[in-house]
DNA sequence: AGACTTATGAAGTGATCATTCCATAAATCT
DNA sequence: AGATTTATGGAATGATCACTTCATAAGTCT
């Protein structure tokens, strides 16, 4: 702390919650870096390149802040000591509740950033595709965890019902996107993990033993 | 037909589809005029406008084809004489059809379409969030029959049922931008349609009596 | 105090953006 | 044939893109 030369003028983590929302806002292509030092504190591009290396750098900067602050969202999933049906819905939940906060962007920037991609920036897609990846592959695990336990039914097609918890959370993204009430996205949960209780055996839920 | 001046070079019908496929892939802010001109047939920028317009009018020229091409995997949806639930299975499996089809982009350009969007052009991105909201409120209205044929039960979220439909299809949309194969899609909209049986009267699968 | 280090403001880089202009080409109409 | 209409190729428009240069400001170090 307190390194030599000129001190910056600006506080550097809300500047990168500034951009954040930005990039959240809009996606990585159409956000100009002009838009983007103006909203961190109108920034001189000269103080932006020098603080943060470049629009491609400050993304993937962006994107892990994002994982780390509201990407938490999903980490019940990774949770072992949670019930699994638990771990799922305290995800879902978590995931709608920050999709719809009154003071972000609306949806995720996991998510809607799997489009608004052209081809010169293949690499950087690619990074959010991974992130996605890796969400899908942690409802599948929790999935699995649920047929170890006896939770779930092991004849019925339970690779498919992890499939499904992601392809929710991802649809309610773009809905989150479209304005639509959170209670309503809430409700959609709420029926989704209906489906989990017809995949426990006996055709029962199974317990919260939570 | 055989209007006076000069024929255009190029087959405006085949131009359109070259069109589309650039914007279904990359969205409209990332795709350029030079690669749509390029494309559609090495156009000058000369004919490109003289044809077309400009790039937002061409767009709502793609939106509008598209809608009458590939948006007609939604089309049982509003099939009166099909039962419901069919209407709901046929269409959800005919859009995972689209959306994986070898030969177009992946995903739905409408779905996708909800992000990579700056305010410059937040009339054009109003414009397919409105297909969007078309698209929900078609499965709606498709579970609202299904109660007031009795084939779902009254006292179930059916609300919620027919959110979560259009929910599913926007996720798969992100999971098969994502290249997921299709039999894993389809796979997910098998596990979509047991939910709708666990909101069937009795808790029993309505038929399909189609 | 003076050397050193980092940040800033202003101006400017070439590239590319969407779009337009204009002379000419290629068709139909009278 | 000549007038009219539409399309084309090529060059150019100003705006904006991501990014750099550089002199100077504002700190810490010895």
């Amino acid at each position: 702390m307190a390194r030599t030369g000129r001190p910056r003028s600006f506080d550097r983590e809300s500047a990168l919650d500034a951009a954040m929302r930005l990039f959240w806002l809009q996606g990585y292509e159409a956000t100009t870096v002009s838009q983007l030092a103006a909203a961190m504190g109108k920034l001189s591009s000269a103080s932006f390149y020098a603080a943060f290396g470049s629009k491609e750098i400050l993304f993937r900067e962006i994107l892990e802040r994002y994982e780390a602050i509201h990407g938490q969202a999903l980490a019940p999933l990774s949770d072992t000591t949670l019930p699994p049906r638990e771990a799922v819905e305290r995800a879902l939940r978590a995931s709608v509740r920050m999709q719809t906060a009154p003071d972000l962007p609306t949806g995720c920037l996991v998510a809607l950033g799997a489009s608004g991609w052209s081809e010169h920036n293949a690499a950087l897609a690619a990074c959010v595709a991974e992130t996605r990846a890796r969400n899908r592959a942690s409802f599948s695990a929790c999935v699995d965890r649920a047929v170890a336990v006896g939770d779930l039914d092991p004849e019925s097609n339970t690779a498919a019902l992890g499939l499904m918890f992601d392809t929710v959370l991802l649809g309610l993204s773009i809905e989150a996107r479209d304005r639509l009430p959170r209670a309503q996205l809430e409700e959609v949960v709420a029926v989704t993990m209906r489906l989990w209780d017809s995949f426990a055996p006996q055709g029962r839920a199974a317990a919260t033993r939570g």
